[in-house]
DNA sequence: CCAAATGTTCAGAATTCTCTGAAGGCATGC
DNA sequence: GCATGCCTTCAGAGAATTCTGAACATTTGG
């Protein structure tokens, strides 16, 4: 591992562990620049974090972090935070935001579970295909059932002070 | 919606249903045609199938077929199943390939805890990055202790008979 | 009311990834 | 022992996506 300075977080980019977890979460399928702009906001040493200083930090243009922030924004991981004082937008990460992300894949379980119902129709109920989908059905309506209650069962150990809200 | 043919499995093609699951895993992360081949799979009316099936099926290269096999098979999605009387090989889906496919998604939930820990390890214990590093670190850690025990109660309602096993 | 600075949008360039097609390896059957 | 057929590997073409840079809209402070 050539690591080019000491400082854990260089002055041009992320620390090394923020481009260890942008990099997992390209490979999850989420845009790069997405992903290093979710990075950034979670190594920050601020409360909140303006879109020129996210550019300068990652390094990206102004377009890059302004549709990083929309997306970022719209799935429910980052929030604008009010700044009376200045002129920018200052955004920080949501408390909740690692089970949203968890959640959205809960549509993705709901959408598997419709598709294995909409091919039981479409094939022969005493085929290999109709047991395939059948077993795929019953397993996705079980996840769809009981993930939803684990989050909501962590949610509940997480004391429910100042910043902790749901969506 | 313009169904071209009123057969549920055209002939050059996937059903509906399959393409529909195809464009969800490939949105989700997976290549194309590997999401494709394990449609193929899932609604394929025999027991097994070939890669010369699957490429006739899909319209797609040997080679294309080769890679996908390959790497569903490294996965765990499918398996080579013996046959005797044929000289290609026949391979099949596992019969808990989805919950394979959800307990591949704890590598990562793993992965991000360990991020989180490492990162923790890099920035001033008092400050908001602080903070916000391990609240990640204990919901991912959270996610780690409990879904596998979740699959686990889901082999646990399965038929434990002939073709269940697991990983 | 004007001016300056910030955020947004969009067309184009560049990178990246995926698929193909042909050549090579390997096992099987004659 | 040889020929046949299937699977695999790999370089290159093609396509899709992503990032940039400049022009535009917007908001705030003087």
């Amino acid at each position: 591992m050539a690591t080019p300075s000491d400082s854990p977080q260089a002055a041009t980019g992320l620390p090394e562990a923020g481009e260890h977890l942008a990099l997992a979460l390209t490979q999850a399928g989420m845009q790069r620049m997405i992903a290093r702009t979710l990075a950034a906001f979670l190594f920050s040493d601020r409360e909140s974090v303006t879109a020129g200083e996210l550019g300068r930090q990652l390094g990206a243009s102004a377009g890059s972090i302004s549709g990083a922030i929309t997306m970022l924004r719209t799935v429910g991981l980052i929030e604008q935070v009010p700044a009376p004082s200045s002129r920018r937008d200052h955004y920080r990460m949501r408390p909740d935001a690692w089970a949203t992300l968890m959640t959205s894949k809960n549509a993705m379980i709901g959408l598997m579970r419709e598709i294995a119902d909409a091919g039981l129709s479409t094939v022969p109920s005493d085929g290999p295909a109709a047991a395939r989908l059948r077993r795929m059905r019953d397993f996705y309506a079980y996840m769809l059932a009981e993930l939803p209650a684990l989050i909501e069962r962590w949610y509940a150990t997480q004391p429910p002070d100042d910043q902790a809200q749901r969506p």
